[in-house]
DNA sequence: AATTCGGGGCC
DNA sequence: GGCCCAGAATT
């Protein structure tokens, strides 16, 4: 028989109470920045989280001056972070609750899961750490521990998997400390019970452990492959014009990088050679408008850029020209506009001394 | 119910 | 090169 309440859960928070980190978020209840810090660590690591948000803290220490601050401040503040839609509703969100509900957040499970970027894992967090609701929290961590430690198989992301686990998460959670437990664990999976070469051995729950008694810690949980990543071939036009200007262009409709700025781009199916990329109708129609007198290629070898879905095959072609008429912007102002990290790489390798 | 949203760290 | 990360929205 598996370890059942409360033994579970006194364990697991004792172990917690002697081995959690110091992360600055823990030291608040204060759902603005509960809110922040859940949506900031979405898919994302404690260490890639955490700079981002002490910037946004000390740029928006309230709710108020983030609902207050223009969209592109925003999405400058969390660029190189990632999945640009949490930005985009985060800000959303801060102005509804700025505008709509006197700047407090709802305080309770249901009403936080209307918020836009809020689903079932961040309304579990912050109600359970701010309100002390019992909701239990499922994130990989919670999928990891879980599915070892009671010798859970079913596919943590198809069909009924995730509905399984959050009810076994719910039936395990400490009523009286929801937001304790479900902080330690979290914190449990991320620090002790981790994917690769886990320290069985030290564990506290080894005695009962499913997986561990049948030597299959290695193969929990249990998830289905992900489809092949898709090839594309990006290349950009640089425009560089006698008077130090250049061409941005933000991108609109769906797919990656939605609103962030980039070089005008032509998309091809496969890698092109200067000729054949004169003759795509796109940049003729794009030269148009700009009597460029010379073009060069940047990068011989193409800049692999890797997304979880897609390999962008990517290279940066230079045209000079004497003046464009294009909308146009000063090189010295690029780093105003948020773009993505493979724009971010090639201006400061291509303008590091211009 | 499956796909698509980034980027970085680890093995 | 593959996997994972304090998941959510869209299709």
């Amino acid at each position: 028989m598996s370890i059942l309440n409360p033994h579970f859960s006194k364990r697991l928070i004792s172990w917690y109470l002697d081995n959690k980190r110091d992360l600055i978020w823990r030291k608040t209840v204060s759902p603005y920045h509960i809110w922040l810090s859940e949506i900031m660590l979405q898919q994302t690591r404690v260490a890639q989280g955490l700079p981002y948000y002490l910037k946004f803290i000390n740029a928006y220490p309230t709710v108020q001056d983030l609902a207050n601050s223009p969209e592109d401040e925003v999405l400058k503040l969390w660029q190189g972070l990632g999945y640009y839609s949490r930005a985009r509703n985060l800000h959303a969100t801060a102005k509804r609750v700025t505008e709509e509900m006197n700047g407090v957040f709802p305080d309770n499970y249901k009403d936080l899961l209307k918020l836009k970027g809020v689903g079932e894992y961040t309304a579990s967090a912050i109600a359970s750490i701010c309100f002390n609701e019992p909701q239990a929290v499922v994130d990989g961590n919670v999928y990891r521990v879980l599915s070892r430690v009671f010798g859970v198989s079913t596919p943590i992301n198809k069909g009924n998997g995730p509905k399984e686990f959050k009810n076994l998460a719910q039936q395990l959670i400490d009523k009286e400390q929801p937001g304790t437990f479900n902080q330690a664990i979290m914190e449990f999976g991320a620090r002790h019970c981790v994917p690769k070469n886990p320290n069985c051995n030290s564990c506290i729950f080894n005695d009962v452990c499913v997986a561990f008694k049948k030597n299959e810690v290695e193969g929990l949980p249990v998830k289905i492959k992900a489809k092949p990543v898709k090839k594309r071939y990006f290349n950009y036009l640089v425009v560089l014009s006698d008077n130090e200007n250049t061409i941005l262009k933000q991108r609109i409709g769906k797919g990656i990088w939605h609103k962030l700025y980039e070089f005008p781009l032509i998309e091809t199916l496969e890698e092109v050679d200067i000729e054949t990329l004169k003759n795509l109708p796109q940049f003729q129609d794009f030269s148009e408008n700009l009597d460029f007198r010379s073009i060069s290629l940047f990068n011989e070898e193409a800049v692999v850029h890797k997304l979880s879905h897609q390999h962008l095959y990517t290279r940066f072609w230079i045209l000079e020209t004497a003046k464009n008429n294009q909308a146009e912007i000063p090189i010295s102002e690029i780093n105003k506009y948020a773009v993505p990290v493979l724009i971010e790489n090639f201006v400061s390798e291509f303008f590091e001394n211009y």
